[in-house]
DNA sequence: AAGATGATTGGCACTACACAAATGATTGTT
DNA sequence: AACAATCATTTGTGTAGTGCCAATCATCTT
């Protein structure tokens, strides 16, 4: 099974996956807006479920964002009291980022009212193959949540010093 | 086979696809810049080259884009000659989009380029399974080449003829 | 002839970002 | 203890991507 015959033809998924994330997060803007939430916030919200605690600067990283930004982002989320900020009890200068119950709550809620937009989105999948999508990009994200910093080389060169 | 267990969990896609693309498109945007393009461009030429020609309303629906916009797109691609624009035979307002020779050869050495680019952005994932996400990627999205009119509430019944 | 439609241009607004600089709290080092 | 480095935060600046509105010209429909 290491054969690998390459298949190489226009066989590029990047331009496809902007065009039908573009598509999902236009319809999952206007279906998170009456829970507060924006498509920002349902990631992070996410990514916060499947890690247990992160620190701040760890986020940053997962989702790829300015730490100034993050620190808006996070403000926004804890004003709703969907996440928590504590201290690091190991280095006080951390912020350790969790999510609250309301927290789960909401993203519970918020998947909830996706399932119609995702209904539509991916009208053309058959329900099995929208199980087996998002079983991609599950697996296509998870090495991200344990270590974010895995950098290479199209990588851009800042914080490479840990 | 038609037993369908029902796997409602945390089964929404929305937020790994938001993310997943955010993370391509990153890397997408510097790998893409050495050849005039953005990933805008991409996508554009991409849904070019997958449907003969098209009137330049038909790709603002497609691309879910507002109509200016798609002017001023166009304008940069078609000052790289990657697009012609021809008023249609029927209906002279109309303008029909079409991809180039070089528009072709344009996207194709995009793609070419973006090849390390995805290796690195699903890295997790295996030959087969990239090709599994392509395919879906492609299904999902390949009936808003064909009919990109289809709306939910309001759908519009123009453009219909060829 | 009159009104609707497609493309175009220009302008305004807003969001999502990145980036830089300054501050306070804390840590680690010398 | 003094100093440098680090994390989070705030504020400010700049840019890209878009939506939307108004005006214009060409063309189609009635």
């Amino acid at each position: 099974m290491s054969e690998l015959p390459v298949v190489q033809p226009p066989y590029r998924s990047a331009a496809l996956l902007d065009y039908l994330a573009r598509r999902m997060r236009l319809r999952t803007e206007s279906a998170l807006a009456p829970l507060g939430l924006r498509p920002r916030h349902l990631v992070a919200l996410t990514m916060l479920r499947d890690t247990d605690s992160i620190a701040q600067q760890g986020l940053a990283e997962m989702l790829q964002l300015d730490g100034t930004n993050v620190v808006g982002l996070l403000n926004e989320l804890e004003a709703q009291q969907l996440v928590t900020r504590r201290r690091s009890p190991e280095d006080r200068r951390r912020h350790i980022v969790e999510l609250t119950q309301a927290g789960r709550e909401k993203l519970a809620q918020a998947e909830f009212v996706l399932a119609a937009v995702e209904d539509y989105v991916l009208a053309d999948l058959s329900l099995e193959q929208r199980g087996a999508l998002f079983e991609l990009l599950r697996q296509a994200t998870a090495s991200q949540f344990l270590h974010p910093t895995v950098e290479c080389d199209a990588a851009r060169t800042d914080t490479v010093g840990v």
